[in-house]
DNA sequence: TTGCTCCTCACGTCACGTGAGGTGGC
DNA sequence: TTGCTCCTCACGTCACGTGAGGTGGC
């Protein structure tokens, strides 16, 4: 009955990285480092691994997301299971969240401005469209017409020579 | 008089690594790519840059951070590069261009709904400050004290077995 | 001559991708 | 038996990092 129960519940490999959109090969590499484990092997060997391996995937994705290296993350879960004390545990790892989310606030700033050079590189490219084909792309930036007569932006400008 | 005033303007390869933030074997590489090449070498083999060589690996950098690879930004410039109407070699850029400003748009998203996450995750640790050591960390997100009772946030939640 | 920068191999790393050759299980 | 999934090596890839051993230039 027990069994049963768990057989019903128990992914193989390949439905655990459709559920996570992982490969197989990262799934199991998570599995060399230490990050995951299948519940038990079948008789012949498959990976079986309980429904909240999937919870296990995404956080490892989401650190990953923040940043992290698998080694890192790996680093960190050793230290949170080794630790006995969980407010000192806790409070490491509040730590480690806390610098994440400056240097994540970071990149979405920088990730923005991107999007500010993008938006204008395609602005400036929309009066391109009225160019006659009878002009080179050497003379790009600096045509002369459409007011394109000073710089070009960065986006443009630095796939000339 | 002309050698002397490109003398003056010349930069090594380590010189340039400063002013770009890329290591020299960056530059290297970008190089042995056909990314980048030196204005001239010194009669020992050094590589001497114009100062514009600053403007393409600031470039390279610039579309590496939109999501292109080293080989994609290559295409890119041989598209470019042997195009002959502009207006066409243009309509190309700003396609894949456009496209990457969607991307990019979508990452900034997922990387605000990580803040999200942190933020909602470090709210939740910080009634765990005045957690009992006496407390061990397999009991957080359900100790039943603080309010902590049901469901911890995703990135509390994934660290434990 | 000393010190710093540069040169060219060439192997290492990280997070997987991609077969090769073989087996499980419905 | 067929077909799909799984298994374990093990080498490839991408964007560099990191020496090893030698040389340039002020």
């Amino acid at each position: 009955m027990d069994v049963l129960a768990n057989s019903l519940t128990l992914l193989k490999v390949g439905e655990l990285a459709k559920r996570t959109g992982k490969t197989v090969r990262a799934i199991h590499l998570y599995e060399e480092l230490g990050l995951i484990a299948p519940a038990v092997r079948s008789k012949g060997g498959f990976r079986l691994y309980h429904d909240k391996a999937a919870k296990r995937i995404d956080w490892i994705q989401k650190l990953q997301e923040l940043g992290f290296s698998l080694t890192e993350i790996k680093a960190f879960l050793r230290d949170w299971e080794q630790s006995n004390a969980a407010p000192k545990a806790m409070d490491r790892v509040r730590e480690i969240f806390s610098d994440k989310l400056r240097e994540t606030k970071e990149n979405v700033a920088r990730l923005e401005r991107l999007v500010g050079d993008l938006t204008e590189t395609l602005a400036y490219m929309d009066s391109c469209r009225s160019c006659e084909p009878t002009h080179n792309q050497a003379e790009c930036g600096t045509c002369g017409i459409h007011g394109h007569g000073g710089q070009a932006p960065l986006l443009v400008e630095g796939i000339s020579r």
